[in-house]
DNA sequence: AAAAATATATGATATTTGTCATGTATTTCT
DNA sequence: AGAAATACATGACAAATATCATATATTTTT
């Protein structure tokens, strides 16, 4: 297996502060894991005793709300960390994490990210600078379901999935999702969801083919998001 | 001025991991302020130069929304730590606050913080948790606004209000909000807000009186942010 | 206390969004 | 390959919500 402190990903999470001795004591003893498309990483409710690190691929943190649809909250892609949030505040998960293509994550056991967190306050400051950053991200996106209609959402989550996942060679945005899943994360039906993609595509704003999806202007979905239409 | 290490506030927040002589140190730098209801305690982009105390009264945390519209995104009350967040992470503020009534809050200074978070892991570990706390409370939020309708997320601001605020003697919620601010707050737009307000006090959900609110039954509005009508 | 400004309320109407029905395309299973 | 299941698409209509107009109540100012 990998040795942590060869791992290019940590230096894209808070395990970049970590020093040379926390890395190869977790090398130690991290488990690697593959997750296939589709698969539960974990479920709303559990409790992890740990935190994953997406080495490749990339998941949906998703919640059931109370209407019975499931409502993508983001995305967690390679080089992120999962789970922090649970196993800092030693709360069960908050959301469920399913791989939108096929992963390959590591697994820290609790006691060492717990160990680094009280340990090492390089490490630990990070982490909640992660947080944080979250939070103020959560709070936007609280802000935007609220005060904006569903066709300035849909452009949201087209930007979201764009910078997220960037485009293949052809310019499509590098993630297929089901309209089901798009319509959970813009919070609409999905016929309506439908509708706005081809009035959206009718107008030149994006191409689609199939479950592809290309942003023909960013700069057009960027107005349509600002209300500017 | 009082101390730090008297003060029975700091037992409600992550303050009460600090030892005694964090407390005096603290003390002694720290300052006190009256902040008189509809002011503001700072402004969105803001650079904070350290995390605020609420001793007593309550503020909004506000976004302006691209519509326009000012969005109240949450309370903060008596015996609530402000700011940590950015502070920490060293980032201007997401939000607006401003009084909801008259406030009397103390300051402490950056400095005395970062010292605290940096040198002592259970206060850390309490920030960390009160972060973690509002993330996930956001979240849910988040998906709240997106999936549900105006009519449930009214019933769920009418909850929040009565959670944080309590009772008066007469059973009304412990603030008074223009219907704007509520309107804000639900996202939805002001004459529609009055209409559902109306509505609810002719079901006999509520009871209104000029600006003070009384929820007649909880498990009915709870009923109704369930979707359960 | 009167005037002005602001907040609340309500009707009429337009727009947005959801729901139901139904048909077609695509994927999955055997 | 064919059948079954699932996903996508679109029309027709209903319900929810926003907007505009206007009236009344309340608060603030003078």
């Amino acid at each position: 297996m990998g040795k942590c402190e060869q791992c290019i990903i940590r230096k894209f999470s808070s395990l970049r502060a970590l020093n040379k001795e926390e890395l190869i004591k977790i090398s130690s003893c991290k488990t690697s894991r593959i997750v296939k498309k589709g698969e539960p990483l974990f479920e709303e409710g559990d409790h992890l005793k740990g935190v994953f690190c997406i080495r490749e691929g990339a998941c949906k943190l998703t919640k059931l709300s109370s209407n019975g649809k499931n409502h993508i909250v983001k995305f967690i892609t390679k080089g992120d960390l999962l789970g922090q949030r649970s196993v800092i505040s030693d709360e069960s998960v908050n959301l469920s994490a399913v791989a939108v293509n096929d992963m390959e994550v590591c697994f820290i056991p609790r006691d060492e990210i717990m160990d680094s967190f009280r340990g090492n306050p390089d490490f630990s400051v990070e982490v909640v600078r992660d947080i944080c950053y979250d939070l103020k991200n959560s709070d936007d996106v609280s802000v935007n379901m609220a005060q904006k209609n569903v066709k300035q959402r849909l452009a949201d989550s087209l930007l979201y999935m764009h910078d997220t996942f960037g485009e293949d060679i052809d310019g499509f945005i590098k993630v297929q999702l089901s309209r089901e899943e798009i319509a959970g994360m813009v919070g609409t039906a999905t016929e309506s969801l439908i509708r706005m993609l081809s009035e959206f595509s009718k107008k030149g704003l994006i191409e689609v083919k199939g479950k592809r999806i290309k942003i023909s202007s960013i700069l057009k979905i960027q107005n349509v998001s600002d209300g500017i239409m």
